[in-house]
DNA sequence: CAGCGTCTTGATTGATCGTTCAAACAAGCG
DNA sequence: CGCTTGTTTGAACGATCAATCAAGACGCTG
């Protein structure tokens, strides 16, 4: 009994190949026979190709709790840890794949040029929902980090060195980009820790 | 006399294009009314359009020094302010496009996800002369440093927080992004200059 | 079973894409 | 002038794209 309705094979679908190809390579025809649908019975479901995108982006942002975070911090109690775990996740991500795919969000960031706003605050709205995650990392870090260091600002410092490091590892085939990028996170998460202890 | 060869005007206007609408969302068509040219010309210069692709990468790659660092770093003499300056560069170009454009690099690297040998071994090596020009300024930097950091990896870093900060910056629609993340980055140097001065 | 609303089928549409090519044109040379 | 070589013209081509819709199948209720 598979009780996978067409809207879900068509989002679980879309995951995969936006991921893989991208928004606008990945086509219509592509999903219909990924999901062995006719083209009728995706547009009785979603007006149009923008809306697959948005569901899938809406997928993205409900799930990032199941699908990202669990998953990663499993294992690991340490909140400052923990950042370092999401991003060995990402690592792993990499490294499946050859060095070909990042992050699905920050692809699709960047390859939709003028996208509708919707789909441009839903992307926003995974950016936020990942750096709130590592923000209240920061804070059950507590002492840990300088109390004047601005916790948002250094959660988002997080993605950024993320998101840049996946673009450089896509860009030259070698997970050796990612790794020296989080190393550099590292060291600058060291020396926050130092200056704690220092002022303590 | 406007000595502009076809080939001349088609890398310009490619140039502009592609970073304004990505490659894909660029059409031949897009290019030739731009150019002012018919397909039979294009297509008697360059045999495809990635070929133009291929022509703008490698104009950026030989203009770096003339578009991009000479027009930062004019007035700036300092090393490590040399990489500020750089960054601000990139602010302005956000600034300017009202946060809708980034790295015209970043863009293409990230939009591409299957891109030609040719095409990724391009966009690494502008990668690659990017942070090349940091790391000269932190080798001129000298023991402001601490001689255990690993400048190549920093150097990388630069451009890591660049990339991620341009892309949440677009994303956002807000400069505010890129600079919370060029603040992190400076704090950074900041205490990695402390730590050099501490063990001198 | 009949009736009705929901969902599915899949051929078809018109637009747009990158690319081609025979023909026309231009410039240099003997 | 005639001949060659290089360049430009622009209509046309086939492929592919997102999207449509009349017709049919299905499922529920009375």
């Amino acid at each position: 009994m598979n009780m996978a309705s067409p809207r879900d094979k068509i989002i679980q679908a879309a995951m995969e190949l936006f991921w893989l190809k991208g928004y606008n390579s990945t086509s219509v025809a592509d999903l219909l026979s990924r999901t062995q649908l006719n083209s009728g019975s995706l547009y009785h479901v979603f007006p149009s190709k923008q809306d697959v995108l948005i569901g899938v982006l809406e997928a993205y942002r409900e799930g990032i709790e199941q699908m990202l975070l669990e998953p990663a911090w499993g294992q690991v109690a340490d909140p400052i840890e923990k950042i370092f775990a999401l991003l060995n996740g990402y690592r792993t991500m990499i490294v499946e794949s050859d060095c070909t795919y990042g992050c699905p969000i920050g692809s699709l960031a960047l390859e939709l040029h003028e996208p509708d706003p919707r789909v441009r605050e839903l992307l926003a709205a995974n950016f936020a929902n990942w750096t709130a995650a590592i923000e209240r990392c920061l804070d059950a870090a507590g002492k840990r980090i300088p109390p004047d260091v601005d916790k948002g600002a250094l959660a988002q410092f997080v993605l950024t060195a993320m998101e840049g490091g996946v673009m450089q590892a896509r860009t030259h085939r070698d997970v050796a980009y990612f790794d020296r990028a989080v190393t550099q996170l590292r060291a600058h998460f060291e020396l926050l820790e130092q200056a704690a202890k220092a002022t303590a």
